[in-house]
DNA sequence: TTGAAAGCGCTAACAG
DNA sequence: CTGTTAGCGCTTTCAA
């Protein structure tokens, strides 16, 4: 490539990085150098000095559709960049997440951004040493990392007040069981039950708290709702922490030959496409998880650049009332 | 690392590869040394004389929950091996599936699988010219790459002849319209479009032919399927191309005061989760995007591993019948 | 069986 | 403003 132009490799690296002291002349000749030839710099080669322009995005899975919204956002954001975001699946287990994090570690990403993490804040820490990292999801306060949250509390209250002031009294909650060593108040599921039942005791309904705890995807979902429809009284409302589980719900209430909402209500979280389908029509909680990605993206650039302060940024969720949820029946 | 174990580079780099040329002794101090220091090699600079290890998963996008079958299909065929997939979104056009694909490149990646992508054959057989690739969902035939692929054409065939056998004549269909640069018999879109119109034709029923042109997804179906159900006389049955299309159309016939299936029939493709959850009930055609994500994992690696001739790994789909067809509504 | 040495393609420090 | 030089952490000859 340098020869190719006839300059030295220094040239074309300080044209590449936009780096001080280049002539117009130099400049343009490396220019057309580089369009004649196709060139690439290989981001690799680069790692090995400085950055690699690459950040890791550890998803735990793919298939909840929030989670593109929050990848919709990074890429929105890194597109005025030259930062490149790969994913990586850090699974439903700690030992998996570790190794997603060490192979993005040993392929020196410049910074990491992990959505709702299994790992202890210990684990966290230990990353956040020696990588600009950004936290998703999770409530810990740390002075090495940045946090993008949304308000879970505020959430979940929308969303039990919402069944409360249509009248419901026996209100049920779908909780997620997860294989995290973080402190349970840190966990967003655990807030948003622990918020169900601070609310269904401020209502004096403490004796009407049931929870099911499964797995926030369809068939934990469907997991939960059936065996709280079993129980006696039967639930007039569902309140799935996920609308994954929320759509199980809503599969457990037909097959119990439930209608939603004349014999269940249900609601969900997220406010993810398939919520707003008609036949699905769930009320659910709406966190723009467009702009999370966004500023989880903003964040770490940020940091790369050599910001050390800690930066938290919040979301307020907002209530999205669908036909999901309705007055309870009649006794 | 290497100071710390008392031994040469050398002998770190032969252990860690398995190579030939080390005693027992040697390995076992330099294993001890490797324990001791958590020590992990930097896959980057691997890379700038060998493998990095890592494989580059170009996908459209991660919204589709067939796509999460695949992912885990390769991911079950990578955790016997020392690769690690990083997944990177291709986007709906080609710039962006371009600049993706420059970015593994530049970092050095072992191996490409893309998914259904939009790129001109000869584009994938300059991208195959140096590095090994593996190309799902997309028919042509490359003496350069590997194709991994659902029958198309047998799948189409499945959903249309159930939906004639039902006693259905005004089928309609939903379609794709994409970006690719592709051959259109190549697109799998194309080939379902075509196998309906082959069957229609062939069973009388070319003057019922009906396409609504928008997208495999929830927004496309739910605009395709008002399209269609605004005609005279109204069809009975609509064949989507992809489930998450399905969705919408479920959607659009909800709102046009249709019962599914008493007013209209609906098939989909794909047989995502979504489809089988009781409230959706959606026939649809079944791929096993694990068995492909396996397979693309598996040919991908016997290429880094040296293979030049191409294999073609075709997955035969089968049909799901549900509850959201059925037969026509009496004239 | 071992290790010294030569790069891989780049960036950063320094000299011209 | 430009080019020379010294590594970054590995793998791969090639001698010892």
């Amino acid at each position: 490539m340098a020869s190719h132009a006839q300059v030295s490799v220094t040239a074309v690296s300080k044209v590449i990085n936009n780096a001080y002291g280049v002539s117009p002349a130099m400049r343009n000749k490396v220019r057309t150098a580089i369009d004649e030839l196709g060139y690439r710099p290989q981001a690799v080669a680069r790692g090995m000095r400085g950055r690699t322009f690459t950040i890791g995005l550890v998803l735990p899975h793919i298939r909840n559709p929030f989670f593109a919204d929050i990848l919709d956002g990074l890429t929105t954001h890194l597109d005025t960049t030259d930062y490149q975001a790969f994913m990586i699946q850090g699974g439903a287990t700690r030992p998996v997440e570790h190794r997603a994090v060490d192979a993005l570690l040993s392929r020196q990403v410049d910074g990491l951004i992990m959505v709702a993490p299994l790992a202890s804040k210990n684990r966290l820490e230990h990353i956040a040493q020696d990588k600009p990292l950004v936290v998703l999801a999770r409530h810990e306060r740390s002075p090495h990392y940045d946090s993008v949250l949304a308000d879970d509390e505020a959430g979940a209250e929308l969303a039990v007040a919402h069944l409360l002031q249509l009248g419901h009294r026996r209100i049920a909650h779908i909780t997620h069981q997860d294989d995290s060593l973080a402190r349970p108040a840190d966990l967003l599921h655990t807030i948003r039950a622990a918020t169900y039942q601070r609310l269904m005791r401020e209502h004096g309904l403490a004796g009407h708290i049931a929870i099911a705890t499964s797995y926030y995807n369809e068939q934990g979902g469907y997991d939960g709702a059936r065996e709280l429809l079993a129980r006696t009284p039967r639930p007039t409302a569902i309140f799935a922490g996920a609308d994954q589980a929320a759509l199980g719900a809503l599969a457990a209430a037909h097959d119990a030959g439930l209608t939603v909402p004349g014999g269940l209500s249900v609601a969900g979280y997220d406010n993810t496409h398939l919520a707003a389908l008609p036949n699905i029509a769930l009320t659910s909680i709406d966190q723009d998880g467009h702009e999370m990605g966004r500023a989880a993206g903003k964040l770490l650039l940020e940091r790369i650049e050599g910001r050390r302060t800690p930066v938290r940024f919040t979301v307020t969720p907002t209530l999205i009332v669908r036909a999901s949820t309705a007055a309870p029946p009649a006794p």
